[in-house]
DNA sequence: TGAATTTTGATTGAATATGATTTATTCTTG
DNA sequence: CAAGAATAAATCATATTCAATCAAAATTCA
């Protein structure tokens, strides 16, 4: 009946997602397969990203995002840190653009305690974060993507072109003195250049890790970044190339005690 | 039965957000399983910040998005009975306008399985919930409901407005023969009447509790809908109603035995 | 056809989950 | 407040489930 490989995870796939929930040795029986064939399967379709593993079985990957958490817990200091110093760049009644980073995300728990704050977001992570009183949250509508839960597309850009005036904080995957700031997708690079377009002000968030390593994509050029947010000093070579461009550089002071 | 972790703690959940509480013995007693296990599991869930244990059982937690789920489990049967009668209207590639209401979001399970399905929503709840393969997701931007996990306002008008030939459905407050379709709040209302007004076909869902009780705010008119899907036949006065408007109305056959 | 590659199923030791038992804690009631 | 009851945590033995390995079977490709 179902031979092939690929037959057999499109079955197992779509049980998956009509009842949420599979077990391998239910899937072994129906199948007609080893439970060592099924636990393959299980663990292929994990790995692709289209299921969770859990005990007995699998599941489909709903609200709380293992990939997004795992990513939020690499280099913590350094976002935790650029986090806070970006949030002390933004007054009480502002208007802002948060991308959908983990870098912005961290910026959610300094920025809940501001006053009449309006924040844009593409992220439905951030919007759910920043839920607090006196702080009102605008979603940019467009294509709905579960694995990053971020709204992306045309949409999304045609959203963002109705809005102005807001200051904006980008994270970024790389950057390169030559090719500007990058992202590694397509998707994002698109509505974070389109965000930085249109801003009043834009503020890049970069952990060290960030220089002189670009991804593919290219978000912005350097002219349309006015500040730069880093861990800590970046090379000179970078501290004369913001310097030679007028973009002001924020790190941490030395004699700042880490709490 | 719920032979896995993940399921038995799934019911869990279900049960705590139906009755705020649930109570170790009772668990144990209904999952087949030891009060050691019910303990480890509560535990668990209590860890991931789901729920929070008290003596004899654990509770939900205060403040969190409770009020869509004590929603999502009053009316069940009559919601889902609704929902499995609306997916049937939905053919593979087609595109369709979800509301934010409980009775959309039961639709999602039954439109899992479908192919090539384009579903626009201003429910975060919905948008997640809808993840599965060769499924698109379109959320509209807007103003961000945290309590209701919606998006409104002039943003989400404004994206609508630029999407038509959609097949509609939307749940309501309460109808009356006069008045139309209502809603409890303006927002929402402003929103599924726009949703209305462009789409290419309007089907409501209501289920029988909401006859002659409308709301504070209307939808639509009677005109712009084509189809009424609800639990069980209505009163004479509305199935006369329904005929003379030409309103296909949709309710379970007598014959069809409950599974 | 025959060799190379992939896929599968069985086996094994390791990891995890479960239930019974015991010990500690918290709640109730007088 | 104290004694008793009820509930929770800790411990351990048992049962499942998992990942790794390897040989057999199926498939591919020349």
């Amino acid at each position: 009946m179902t031979n092939s490989t690929k037959q057999r995870r499109e079955v197992i796939l779509t049980s998956a997602y009509r009842d949420g929930f599979v077990g391998v040795r239910q899937l072994a029986d129906e199948l007609s397969v080893s439970e060592a064939t099924v636990r393959r399967d299980l663990h292929g379709l994990a790995t692709e990203g289209l299921l969770q593993l859990n005990h007995g079985g699998a599941s489909v990957i709903r609200g709380s995002d293992h990939s997004f958490l795992s990513k939020l817990t690499q280099n913590v200091e350094a976002k935790q840190t650029i986090a806070r110093l970006a949030a002390q760049l933004v007054c009480d009644g502002e208007q802002l653009f948060l991308d959908s980073g983990t870098t912005c995300f961290a910026m959610t728990a300094f920025l809940r305690g501001k006053r009449g704050l309006s924040v844009i977001v593409n992220s439905i992570r951030t919007a759910q974060e920043l839920h607090a009183p006196g702080l009102n949250v605008l979603i940019l509508g467009g294509q709905y993507r579960p694995e990053r839960m971020d709204t992306v597309g045309p949409m999304a850009g045609a959203s963002m072109d109705r809005l102005r005036g807001y200051l904006a904080f980008v994270g970024t995957d790389g950057v390169g003195m030559d090719f500007g700031l990058t992202a590694i997708d397509i998707e994002s690079a698109h509505i974070f250049g389109q965000a930085v377009g249109n801003a009043r002000q834009s503020i890049l968030l970069a952990d060290s890790s960030k220089f002189d390593n670009p991804g593919l994509y290219k978000i912005a050029d350097w002219a349309a970044i006015s500040k730069v947010i880093t861990d800590k000093r970046p090379a000179e070579a970078w501290c004369g190339f913001f310097a030679e461009r007028e973009i002001e550089l924020i790190y941490p002071q030395e004699s700042s005690l880490p709490e």
